[in-house]
DNA sequence: TTGCATAACGAACAGTGTTCGTGTTAGAAC
DNA sequence: GTTCTAACACGAACACTGTTCGTTATGCAA
């Protein structure tokens, strides 16, 4: 029994021996920092749905019940998930002579921070940033649109339109990913493409004069250049509505 | 037993009588058109969350099972749902003088369709419109574009854009909506602005020079301005970035 | 009438988030 | 060191979800 000891580490209760027999199974403690990191990295792995309570638990070697003693619920974890991938989001000190260029990078780049996180834009409808590496975040885009001479009122909307633009974006991305994960054998986008354009092309020409000549239109472009173009119709929508005023 | 004859309607099987003692029990045959009713209904009702396959059935007076019969699952059963009331989407005829007016009041009338319809919204992400009644309506959409001289692959493009917005800003009122009511006594509209208003301006000015300051901007307008503010950016985008090709 | 395809249904499955009761542990106080 | 207590950790179970499976009933064509 003596090599059963307790051994603490450093301020830590990491590396805690366990008795067999004992309740307490998990060789870490727990804590609301390794759940939110197994969620994120499950999520990018799996997809949100495959993301349960339980998968969790499993990877952490203890059982869903765990996990209520550092988040309340689903949903908190989901908002946890959400701040922690959020904070990543990095805004440039603003440049006046170009902060409209420096914008679109923003909304880019928080794009390409959430198909990074794959999952994680699913969590990020109907929160609001109150948690202060979110707000701190909020702060610096603040900052990039006065140097554009934004109105502050359309400032805050325009905060809002914009990440709930780019989060959507993104969440139809992330379902779309699952679906076709679900489907085993997927088709590359370019098949998905051909299929669509065939559907348009052959659509009676009475009923759907404009659409059916359109089909070309209608599927070209890749997911980057249709999200540029609503990135860059948001922002010279944004400018024109500032010179106007 | 001969008052047990079965009825027929005309051309229909609806009043069949029931035998007691047999395995069909529903006094009217099931139907998709029946089943996305039901669930529409239900939707407005209760919200997204409440709505069950087994409460559909339950309303319907048969077991969940027999839904499986008319509709392949839950996502198809949603996709069918979106089709139903986006059809109810109504594109005027188009007016070059006041094409853009025009558009304008459609983005607002699909709003106002998804928020008559509680919970659609959330069935919208990640969908395609290939249901005919979806296409007629997108075929006047393009119509009204035109009439704009926005270029095609503008409009093809817009089309994703403006739908996914109006999708998203409805989608997350129907979040906040059901998020109320399981909190039960929900906080008005504007007991919530003051909350938040406060957070905003006891931030630490040090820290957040500029958000501190903005409290009242960030809190101000309602739900339709801020909407509207984003439909008036997508807009304007548009006609800035046509004018410019 | 018969035969067959499809609708309808109950039972059960596999899974989800969560609660409840209980045992264990960490840390403060003495 | 011991004692006490709050919080963590856990297993069992709950209530619920979408769905499948096997069976029976029904509608319709021949």
């Amino acid at each position: 029994m003596a090599e059963q000891r307790r051994v603490y580490a450093s301020g830590d209760r990491v590396g805690a021996t366990v008795r067999s027999g004992t309740r307490r199974r998990s060789a870490e403690r727990l804590s609301v920092d390794r759940i939110v990191a197994v969620a994120i990295d499950q999520m990018r792995t799996h997809g949100y749905d495959a993301v349960t309570m339980r998968s969790i638990a499993r990877e952490l070697g203890t059982g869903p019940a765990s996990l209520y003693a550092h988040v309340a619920n689903r949903a908190e974890l989901d908002q946890l998930v959400v701040g922690r991938v959020c904070a990543l989001w990095e805004i440039p000190d603003p440049d006046p002579e170009r902060w409209d260029a420096q914008l679109r990078e923003c909304l880019i780049s928080l794009l390409g921070i959430l198909r990074a996180h794959p999952g994680v834009a699913r969590c990020t409808m109907g929160m609001i940033p109150v948690e202060r590496g979110m707000l701190a975040v909020v702060e610096r885009l603040i900052g990039l649109l006065k140097a554009g001479e934004v109105p502050d009122q359309y400032i805050a909307w325009f905060v809002d339109v914009s990440s709930l633009f780019v989060g959507s974006v993104a969440a139809e991305e992330d379902i779309w990913r699952e679906r076709m994960a679900d489907i085993g054998e997927a088709p590359s986008e370019e098949e998905t493409v051909v299929e669509v354009r065939e559907v348009f092309s052959e659509l009676p020409v009475a009923e759907f004069p404009l659409l059916s000549g359109m089909a070309e239109a209608m599927t070209t472009g890749t997911g980057d250049e249709r999200f540029e173009f609503g990135v860059d119709v948001l922002i010279s929508g944004l400018k024109a509505l500032s010179a106007a005023r």
